[in-house]
DNA sequence: CTGAAAGCGCTTACAG
DNA sequence: CTGAAAGCGCTTACAG
């Protein structure tokens, strides 16, 4: 059979509970006590059950990051981010695909999987934020991503308005007159907060603002981009510069540009939103809104286990992701 | 306090052993009885606490996906697809980011983590064939990528040979003549592998093999493509293709090539391997292997499950996935 | 089918 | 510091 706590003891001959104490590295242990129980251990070859523990404190240590999918280099690049800070104190992050789904996503809300995880991280893209306020969740959440300013739980996310009226101004500041945005969306998401910003900047610079250069498109894939794009194209008077509300329909956009012969940035100028990889090693490479994924990592976990060790009567809490614009070949020959 | 299962069974006034049968759909239980406890679960909103039933039941439905980063697409995507073929199948998957550590490594072939999981899938990068073959591993672990065709664990890949073969024929049969490889490297792991069906093919078609065109490079990721191709050009006779030994690389290779205002396919054609939507998506679009990772993920979860539960003295499997050979322009004008 | 009970391997008051 | 015991919430023989 497996070896238990108990073997430990029995061979260090010690008690069950300092062999926990040491495991658990509580104080008032002797340094020669500390040494025998490790040894035997070592001897033993034993490894704590985590289910035990788990069933016992209440607690597993686990937390669950629920995203949308995997394969999407943003989100590929966060859970790396994550996994790596979660490890770092000690935590295991399970990662949930909801795949845009909302009955995955209620089950997130739901508070998942019995009481395996202490919490969760949440990144939703079908519920609406209303309906996420009002969730009885189970578990400490935290939410990731555009949220209206109010609501009941924890939120990390970069100010997106912010974000989209400094892109934007950019494309304004390289002599940019007809710019398009691709990506946007209605309610509280991502595609209407970043237009917020987008149209903000036009503004700001007495710009006209024509909502045939406003694509919303489908999704937030390359195919999307490079379909909106198209579309662009074929107005009577095409666009001079594209703000893409991510990186990917940047890349898609950038495609159909190539493929129509188009010179980028002097035919067209185009910005992403994200920072992924691909995008820097593109050719021509991305100018992009960079979000500091480490700060938002290292922030996010140390959130969400402050809220899971004890104090849930917290006030609320919204923190600011740091970023910066990346100007690259895209917009600067 | 959380509701136990003796709560739903006194609700529905029936045992616990009941109430168990049905959650865990035993059979010979009447559908009223059924009804009952079902009606039950849902007014007192009862889910199962995970760690009691896998601390009873030594098993927890949990297998863990060791990979060295999943920030990298080819390893997201697959990443993915083994999630979701797991979650059709009632299981969940933690993933591991080794980061190619040699120590993350170590403690994959140990069992990893106490009792939780059940089963480890791997795709081990540092550790030697070996040592992993002489590991005494707690859990049954399954390999995915290059390995020598014996060995004492189960293990689903690609036929790298076989494929690196194809790729390399493909050049030959558009007439190129100087062919270089990029991603070559030693011992029995992938760059050896690809390096042999690459030299295998120069061979069949009696093309001579130059060693200065084999470039070893320090990683997988786009900037050691990007700086190998560099090292390429600045040969005395550059070559007029490259196999790149996955998708990254030919990304890098392709943007130094961009740069050097070199064009693709006819100065140099560039094929990879992996097929991430990276390079579907490139301008030009990337020629590379397509392994189908769909199947890969749902042959490596059923071949795991099937080992976990019971037949651990079935003799060793080895799978060989499909793939094809997608042609596009980074090959064909 | 049911009911009462043991036990999975921990942690944690409790009495010393 | 130690030792004996209870209990976390399940599942599963066991006797009916």
């Amino acid at each position: 059979m497996t070896t238990r706590l108990s073997d430990v003891a029995a061979r260090a001959g010690v008690s069950v509970k300092t062999v926990s104490n040491v495991i658990n590295d509580y104080p008032h242990i002797t340094s020669q006590t500390r040494a025998k129980v490790e040894a035997a251990i070592a001897a033993l070859d034993y490894r704590p059950n985590v289910s035990a523990r788990s069933l016992r404190k209440g607690r597993s240590d686990f937390i669950a990051l629920a995203i949308p999918e995997m394969a999407s280099p943003y989100f590929a690049e966060l859970g790396a981010a994550i996994s790596r800070a979660a490890k770092k104190r000690g935590i295991t992050v399970l990662i949930d695909q909801t795949e845009g789904e909302s009955a995955a996503e209620k089950l997130v809300l739901d508070g998942m999987r019995g009481q395996l995880i202490d919490g969760i991280i949440f990144s939703p893209i079908t519920t609406a934020p209303t309906k996420i306020d009002s969730a009885g969740t189970a578990k400490p959440l935290l939410l990731l991503g555009e949220r209206p300013a109010a609501g009941t739980f924890d939120h990390v996310a970069v100010d997106s308005v912010k974000a989209s009226f400094d892109a934007t101004t950019h494309l304004i500041s390289i002599g940019r007159r007809r710019i398009a945005a691709i990506g946007v969306g209605g309610g509280a998401g991502t595609g209407a907060v970043r237009r917020k910003g987008y149209r903000k900047a036009l503004k700001a610079a007495g710009l006209p603002h024509d909502p045939a250069l406003e694509l919303a498109g489908t999704g937030y894939h390359r195919p999307d981009g490079a379909a909106s794009m198209r579309e662009l194209l074929a107005l009577p008077e095409p666009p001079d510069a594209v703000f893409c509300f991510n990186d990917l329909l940047a890349l898609g956009a950038l495609r159909t540009l190539a493929d129509a012969g188009l010179s980028v940035p002097d035919d067209v100028a185009v910005v992403g939103f994200d920072d992924i990889e691909d995008g820097r090693f593109h050719s021509p490479s991305l100018t992009t809104i960079s979000p500091d994924k480490e700060w938002l990592a290292e922030n996010a976990v140390d959130l969400l286990l402050e809220r899971i060790s004890g104090n849930a009567e917290a006030a609320r809490r919204d923190l600011s992701v740091p970023y910066t614009l990346e100007i690259r070949e895209s917009t600067a020959g």
